[in-house]
DNA sequence: GGTTCTGCTGTAACACAGTTACAGGAGGAG
DNA sequence: CTCCTCCTGTAACTGTGTTACAGCAGAACC
């Protein structure tokens, strides 16, 4: 049978096909060799450890998190379409999101995105510290946004729900309230709402 | 030699020992039971399994974050103090903060606060969905600024740094953001900021 | 051609992980 | 004294990451 060279980007494919199915508890060397036909030692020798290898395939992923071209009129326009841009790219590898995560690599992932931010924060005028000031909140937020609604799809059961806190004290004062809060948020509309609210307060502050 | 009892508290205390010092990979049945002095078999007979084992100390660190009192005058200054504490509690115990994160947990740790959230834009005189979405916005911001912040604390060389990206371009144009930015962030400040942009946004366009 | 050297693969083992079948001991209930 | 329930310990099972070591293929060199 003719010689077939595994090489190191054969072995990251396979590696990144098994955690975006099953998260990376279940990529383990040997199934791992399995799956390409060879033998645990041909892993090593081509990533060093498995912790290598998880490292690899997170730094694939904060590479792949490169390209974003901003859209809309206004600064705030265009800070929210990176935003939900970076959201749509989140939300397509949960589980490589979580390990980049649990490196702490969460921030350079987004550095991208904060070039983008300075752009629009110059364009509206601010300057100097201040700039970097709106620039840090917002990455903050958004980063933060991401980091919650992840959160939130992966919560089980959500014992005790939301509903059942406020259902005693608050459904008497105010129904639509509860109500409210009792359905389950609707991250997009939370999250451009908030953007809005937080880029229009720190930008038109320093306008007014 | 007195027969000394093994309470399910007893393996939990230590359990939260081992966690709190070198974080969850380090807590393994067999150091669990050396720690503690009695066979691997005790532990399981107390607690299950190790996966039961992690998610009673998760659960307890979700119950430990039960009180909030909120100080100041405003409902701003109230909303702040609350995610301040918040922060405080939570920064000193990040590995089981990191565990409650990873079983998607974190939104129940903050129901407390959504409570106090409800009770203060309840007294700035919102109502119905709408107060429900400032109360979401908050929360999410709050929640989220918590994770990022642990992120940071956590990543490692920061490599490329922040400053690398902005010095080639950006330097000659606004010496002072570049540098705003290639200092570290200070993330109390940059948290407080934002809650007060974000909360005086949502209150303010209401009542304005 | 033969030899050697480099790059890669496979065998078989190591230590350690979680887990459990099974055999008890301690101490109260009858 | 016996039984029964709660709890503990011994020793094993499987599966994990990892590696020492022996080889194979093919290029390079003499």
């Amino acid at each position: 049978m003719p010689r077939v060279q595994l090489t190191r980007e054969d072995v990251l494919d396979a590696a990144t096909r098994l955690v975006v199915q099953h998260g990376p508890q279940d990529l383990t060397m040997r199934k791992l060799a399995a799956e390409l036909g060879t033998a645990v030692t041909s892993i090593y020798w081509h990533v060093g450890n498995r912790e290598s290898l998880l490292d690899a395939l997170v730094e694939r992923t904060v590479q792949e998190m490169g390209a974003l071209v901003p859209r809309g009129r206004t600064p705030v326009d265009r800070v929210v379409s990176v935003a939900r841009a970076l959201r749509r790219e989140l939300r397509a590898r949960p589980h490589l999101i979580a390990m980049v995560h649990e490196r702490g690599l969460t921030e350079r992932m987004f550095l991208p995105a904060q070039q983008a931010l300075v752009h629009e924060v110059h364009a509206a005028g601010l300057r100097g510290a201040r700039a970097a000031g709106v620039v840090r909140a917002v990455q903050f937020q958004v980063v933060g946004h991401v980091l919650v609604e992840r959160n939130r799809e992966r919560s089980p059961v959500q014992s005790p729900a939301e509903a059942d806190l406020w259902s005693p004290d608050l459904a008497e004062h105010d129904p639509a309230l509860a109500r409210a809060l009792a359905r389950p948020a609707d991250p997009e509309r939370v999250f451009v709402v908030s953007v809005r609210a937080l880029v229009g307060a720190l930008l038109g502050a320093a306008a007014g």
